[in-house]
DNA sequence: CCCAATTTAGTTAAATTAATTAAGTTGGTA
DNA sequence: TACCAACTTAATTAATTTAACTAAATTGGG
């Protein structure tokens, strides 16, 4: 229960005010004034403490409109670094990036099991020193390490409390970390922290609600909410990817049947080709589905089809009960956007029951692979951004 | 975007010490200030207002513990009245309540059709204005009517855009009773007027998310989450009734496939029963259903287990996007609570992929036929409990 | 072309709001 | 009487707002 304290009704208008000029800079602090409805007087001290903390700067002058020329602001985006950590089911790759989310440096490992926590600890430290090593002149402007970790994810304590895939339990991620690098460390489930990354940098400007979905090995789901991550009671929400769509469908690996996972995720998908199609060697992979669709074979473009029918259903179920403005999609499997998207926007088109629902917009993540290490760097800028205690 | 300013400041305080004293009357101040975190200067001169503007009074001293006793204080909820209105798809049903949703006096019509925006709408105001001839003492105590319309509702405008069973579209409720009554009306959905009473008058205490799903005619549901209801981008959220768990199940009325509606609703139970239960009559009602299977009848117990069992799977799906702390169920079809609940409950912990999520608490709605009534009601005590601006 | 009027940008200082801190007062128990 | 909890009052403080100002540019009339 958040009390009502001069406090807060500066983070509040802080936060306003960065958000403002994150979004819409460069701008003036009269426009910034006029766009958020502050004073002039409020607009300046805030935007001379935000100088200050070197997280804001003057630029040029601004063109006239009739009276004094403004003075543009920008976010200082070279003033602080942050790290940022995609741990994977099969590799762990690193970024240092700026305040803007420019990628400075990059490292990646693959994880071969079988795997412990400690040498899973083991790997992450190792990378992220290597990246420290390469750039040791932005050593002390690093605020924080942002990991984006598959699976399931206890947030406040930072520890990886299920990895499915390294069939690893209770790792203490935080902990090792800020004892071994002295800095933030914030954790997340990587899909959740693709969805922040996508509503920082994925340049959709002030929007008030977005679902990120990662359909590739599994499929998952964050939702920001008015710029923050929906956690929901138990941090357990956005499990979109076991979500039943045919009670009587494929058995899934969680034990159900006709969950979205079993019909769409990369593994589904090779599985149901190997099956549907005579001619495919036992060998298949997704990647030669995608291209044997590119190339033009009809069998394969079906099976993208249909994946997209049922992506389609999926998501007009999530519009229906939460009902964002956006959702973006990433992952490996939307690699064959090409063939899957037009289905996908088809389906909810047919499906959705009113205007407002068909008209969604629904896109791909235009980060690209990066996209959920951005959102690993976008777990540690909300903290410098969004400074509402 | 709400800025940070003393009525901010200040409305955030009143609305924690409100809901204080609604949860845990009778309160001191003293207390208030202790477990808000609040100073007790705070504390004692916002509830002075508080007392000024009637909504809180001071009751009798508590007991001392090793000092001066504490002054109690309590909700004045006799203050203030609220009208409140279900508008369902084949009654009016509206009630004079006080600040505690404590039920004075009740009326409700047949809605005959075919019948006109027009009709519709004079239906609501005779009702109304019969309510306030039967207790014109308190007239002047009314603050405002709350209606919980059935369809698909814009709330800002306040008017039914689409309204089924009646076949009307675009009646404008808000304006038309603002001027008859000159009071303020707050027009929104009836599954989500059900989740927002629930969380007022449930005995949830403060929970922080909270899912309320109506099954009967159609399903409809409602989620809170901070003791506010949440609308969605376009505000059509929570259409939890047309989400597809069968891609090849059977048709409903939306044109879809497999909706959970087609399974679960009043009239597909029915209409299951007359398919699988030769003896069945057709003038099958779903109370024969409920009273059959209560006398023992296996073929009809059957139909409710199996009800439930969907239900469960439906609840799985949003158990697992949202993750509510509680789903609270309501409407004519849980009447058949005995029956159907404890299916719902196996089918959650069946299914659910995390152990948090197999302790969502599901419960049926204590208050009974009166759910989405006091939800109506609530829709005004929002106003007066949250002043957030 | 010059200069006064106007417009826009931004700052400063006083007024205001409402929380907090510190120091009572009240009314009880042991 | 000592002490303690439950308030209250007065002074302090933090931060916004209002109002008045400085700064710098455009506009348009003579």
């Amino acid at each position: 229960m958040q009390r009502g304290t001069f406090e807060l009704m500066k983070s509040v208008n802080k936060s306003i005010i960065l958000n403002k000029i994150r979004t819409s800079a460069p701008i003036s602090r009269a426009q910034i004034a006029k766009e958020t409805k502050l004073t002039p007087p409020t607009v300046s001290s805030i935007v001379k403490e935000l100088i200050e903390q070197e997280i804001v700067r003057e630029s040029s002058l601004g063109e006239s409109k009739g009276g004094r020329k403004p003075t543009m602001l920008l976010i200082n985006s070279d003033a602080f670094y942050v790290i940022g950590v995609d741990a994977g089911p099969e590799n762990v790759a690193c970024v240092l990036a700026d305040l803007s989310g420019k990628i400075y440096e990059r490292n990646s490992s693959r994880l071969e099991l079988p795997i412990t926590n400690e040498q899973f600890i083991e790997i992450l430290k190792g990378n992220i020193h290597k990246l420290l090593q390469s750039l040791t002149t932005i050593k002390d402007k690093i605020i924080g390490i942002g990991v984006a970790m598959h699976g399931v994810v206890d947030v406040e304590e930072g520890t990886s409390l299920i990895a499915p895939n390294l069939n690893l339990r209770n790792i203490p991620i935080k902990a090792e970390l800020e004892q071994e690098f002295n800095l933030v460390v914030n954790v997340e489930n990587d899909a959740r922290a693709m969805a922040l990354g996508e509503s920082w940098f994925g340049g959709h400007g002030e929007v008030d609600s977005m679902v990120a979905v990662n359909i590739g090995r599994g499929v998952g789901s964050g939702v920001v909410v008015n710029g923050k991550l929906y956690h929901g009671a138990q941090d357990i929400a956005g499990e979109f990817g076991h979500m039943t769509v045919d009670i009587n469908g494929p058995e899934c690996s969680c034990g159900n049947r006709g969950c979205l996972q079993a019909f769409v995720s990369g593994s589904a998908i090779v599985k149901k080709a190997k099956t549907n199609i005579q001619s495919a060697p036992d060998s298949l992979t997704g990647e030669e589905i995608y291209k044997s669709a590119h190339a033009g074979d009809g069998a394969y473009i079906e099976i993208l089809e249909y994946t997209g029918q049922i992506i389609g259903i999926g998501l007009t179920n999530l519009i229906h009960l939460i009902n964002p403005e956006k959702i973006v999609l990433g992952g490996g499997v939307m690699k064959s956007e090409k063939f899957i998207l037009p289905f996908i926007k088809q389906t909810i088109d047919q499906m959705a029951l009113t205007p407002e629902a068909k008209l969604t917009e629904v896109t791909v993540t235009s980060l690209g692979d990066d996209a959920t290490l951005l959102g690993a760097v976008s777990l540690l800028l909300v903290e410098l951004f969004d400074p509402v205690i």
